[in-house]
DNA sequence: TTGTAGGCGTTATCAG
DNA sequence: CTGATAACGCCTACAA
C-alpha cells in the first residue's frame, strides 16, 4: 500500500502493460484494434461481446483471447449513444449519510454488479429544484435502469419517468400509482404489528401518535384494527401536521399526557415521532419501558442512540435492495415474470422501549 | 406525495409539458431541433452551450430562450464520445456505510454541482478484483475527474490511473507518491496530538497501540517526539501485525497491561484498536478515565458507540471533500494555482475517554 | 456465420 | 461571427 513510510520510488516496482500491447499515447483499445489482430471485422468483436451465440465457437475463442490480450473494453459512450443504453444503473438516495440506505445500496448493487451492471449514486435531496435537475441531468445518461431508495416527491418527476421507457424502481414507498416496479411495505401491517406487539407486552391502553393523511393514516387504520381485534383501546390519538424534528414528538407526546394521562403504550408512526416521545418521557420522569412502552417505525439511526433504544417495526434495508436489483435482473431475462411489485415482511428491532 | 391513501387516478392532476413542446416519442429534444426552431444551425446552438463568448449576444439570447422552451439539454454520450470529456465526476469510496465517507463525499458534491458537474459514488471495496473492475469500466465512462476516499491499494491501479489523463484527487491516505492531486492529513501530527493530549491531562508513563509499519509508524513517531519534547515517557509500544477487528486492540491491550501494569494513558494508532483497548479496559475493571485514559485515531462509527465515548484525534470530513472540490475547481480555472497538494488540519473530538 | 454500410448526437476544424 | 463537414466508437440492419 502507497504511504509516506514508504521509501524509493514505489512507480519503478510497478506493473506495466506489455509494450507490445501498448496503444498510441496510452488510449485505451478500439474494435477496430482488436478486430485487426484477430483477423475479423469489428462487427464480429461486437458479437462476440453483445451476441456470443451468433459466432462460431472457434472465432469466439480467438477473438476473446485478443480482447483478454489488449485488456478491450468498449467504449460506453458509444454504445449508449448507438443502441440507446447503457449498462449504467443509477440508484438514488435521498440521503448518503443513512445507514439504511446504504445499505439498501450494497444489497442492490451486489445483485447487479456480477450481471455486468455498473450501480452508481446519486444523491437527491437538497431542494426539489436540486432533485428535478439531478434526475434530468442523470436520466440524460440513458441508464439501464433507476432506483429510488426513498421518495420520489414531485409528481412531475414521477411523470417524467413514466414516460422514459426505462425500467424504474420504488422503494421504501408504497404509492397507489407506482411509476414502474415496487418493492414496498405494508404500512397497514406496520400499525397492526405494533398494536400486536404492545398487547404481548401486557399493555391494553394504547395510543397512536402520527400525521393525518398518507402512510402515518394507513398505519393508524392497521394499529386500530389489530387492537380491536384483541379487544384493546386505542385511547388516543395525537395527530400532527408534518413531521420536522424530534420535538413534533415531545410535544404531541406532551399534549397526549395532558389528556389521557393513563397511556401505558404509544405507537409512533415513525422513528422520529416516537423518539421525540421518549425524550418526553423521560423528562417528565416516566420510566420507559416501566410505565410506559413505546414503539416506533423505520429504524432511523438516531433509533439505538437512546438508551433505552427504541423498539421499532422496520424491514431488511438489504434485503429490499437485493429485490430490488433480482426483480431488474428478472425484467430483463428472457422470461420476465409478470409480478413487478413486491411487499416486504417487516420485523421488529427489540432495543428495550417495550 | 404519492401515497396509498391517495384516492382517484393521481395522474389526472400531473403537471404535462405543454404540447407544442412535446417531441415525437417522449425523447428528448435534439440539438438540431432547437437549431431550427432558432433559425442557426445546430453548431450554433453547441457553441451557445461550451463556448458563449463566440457568439453574438443577440443570437445568444434567442437560443438560449428557445433551450429554456424545449428544455434541451445536449446528449452526454454523444457529447464525451466526440469531445472525450464529460461533465461526470466519480467519487470512489471504500465503504458506503461510512458516515465519514459520506460527509466527504457530501461536501465534494456541494461544490462541483454548483458548477454544472454530475457527482456519481461507486463502490470499491468488496474485493481487489472487484476494485480493479470497478475503476477499469468506471474509468470508460471518461469522467471528467476522480476521486477517492480511502486508499487506492493496488499499484496497478495506481498506475492505470496516472495514464489517464484526468485529474485525480486521493484524500485520507498520505502516499509518497500521489497519482495527481492530495488532499491529506499528517500522521506524524496526529500522533503528536495525541501525546500533547495526554500530558495536558496529566499522564506521565504513555503507551502506544498500533502497526510496526505504514502509517502507524508514523503515528508513533510523532507520538514519540512530542512525548520526548514534554519530557514524557513512552513507557511501551505493542505492535499489532494487522487490525481486523476489536479483539486485536482487547488482546493489544491485554499484552499491554501484562508488562506495563503502571501505564495511565494509551493511545490506539486507529479507533479501531483504540476501542478496542477501551472495551478491554472495561472487562478488567480498569476505570476510564479515573485510571486510564485511552485517544484514538479517525473517528470511526463505533467512537461514539461506547460509553464513555472515545476520544480521537481526527479531521473535518466535509471540510475534505470541499477542499478536495475546490481542487478540481481551481484546475479547471484560468489560472490554475501550482499547490495540487493539501494537509487539513486535525482536531480532537473529545468524548469522554481522556 | 461473417461482413458492409450507415447513423446514433455532438463538437472540432476549417471555410466563409 | 456563423456554417458546412467530418469524425468520435460502436452497433443495428441488411447483404453475402
Amino acid at each position: 500500500m502507497a504511504d509516506e513510510a514508504k521509501t524509493g520510488p514505489t512507480h519503478d516496482a510497478v506493473v506495466r502493460v506489455p509494450a507490445e500491447h501498448a496503444t498510441a499515447a496510452g488510449r485505451p483499445p478500439r474494435i477496430e484494434e482488436v478486430a485487426r489482430r484477430a483477423g475479423v471485422a469489428p462487427v464480429t468483436v461486437s458479437r462476440v461481446l453483445r451476441h456470443p451465440d451468433k459466432v462460431k465457437a472457434k472465432t469466439l475463442e480467438r477473438v476473446r483471447a485478443v480482447i483478454a490480450e489488449t485488456g478491450y473494453a468498449s467504449n460506453p459512450h458509444a454504445r449508449a449513444l448507438r443502441s440507446g443504453r447503457s449498462n449504467l444503473v443509477v440508484a438514488f438516495v435521498s440521503n448518503m449519510l443513512s445507514q439504511q440506505f446504504g445499505l439498501a445500496v450494497r444489497g442492490f448493487a451486489s445483485v447487479l454488479e456480477p450481471e455486468g451492471y455498473e450501480v452508481m449514486v446519486g444523491q437527491t435531496s437538497y431542494s426539489y429544484a436540486k432533485e428535478s435537475a439531478m434526475i434530468q441531468s442523470l436520466l440524460g445518461l440513458r441508464p439501464a435502469a433507476v432506483m429510488f431508495t426513498g421518495v420520489i416527491e414531485l409528481e412531475q418527476n414521477r411523470e417524467a419517468l413514466r414516460g422514459l421507457g426505462i425500467p424504474v424502481v420504488e422503494t421504501w414507498a408504497y404509492p397507489p400509482d407506482p411509476i414502474d416496479m415496487l418493492v414496498g411495505i405494508s404500512n397497514y401491517d406496520a400499525g397492526a404489528l405494533a398494536a400486536r406487539r404492545l398487547a404481548a407486552a401486557g399493555h391494553r391502553h394504547l395510543a397512536f401518535i402520527g400525521r393525518a393523511g398518507g402512510r402515518g393514516a394507513l398505519r393508524l387504520t392497521g394499529f386500530r384494527a389489530a387492537a380491536a381485534e384483541l379487544g384493546l383501546d386505542v385511547v388516543h390519538v395525537v395527530t400532527v401536521p408534518e413531521v420536522t424534528g424530534l420535538s413534533d414528538g415531545r410535544d404531541a407526546f406532551a399534549a397526549l399526557m395532558e389528556r389521557e394521562p393513563a397511556v401505558t403504550a404509544v405507537f409512533g408512526a415513525n422513528d422520529l415521532l416516537a423518539t421525540g416521545a421518549l425524550i418526553e418521557a423521560r423528562a417528565r420522569g416516566i420510566v420507559v419501558p416501566g410505565r410506559l412502552a413505546i414503539v416506533g417505525f423505520g429504524d432511523n439511526d438516531t433509533a439505538d442512540q437512546m438508551s433505552p433504544g427504541l423498539t421499532t417495526v422496520t424491514f431488511d434495508a438489504r434485503a429490499l435492495g437485493v429485490n430490488a436489483g433480482a426483480m431488474l435482473l428478472d425484467r430483463w431475462s428472457d422470461e420476465p415474470s409478470v409480478r413487478r411489485q413486491r411487499v416486504l415482511e417487516l420485523a421488529f428491532v427489540e432495543r428495550g422501549s417495550v
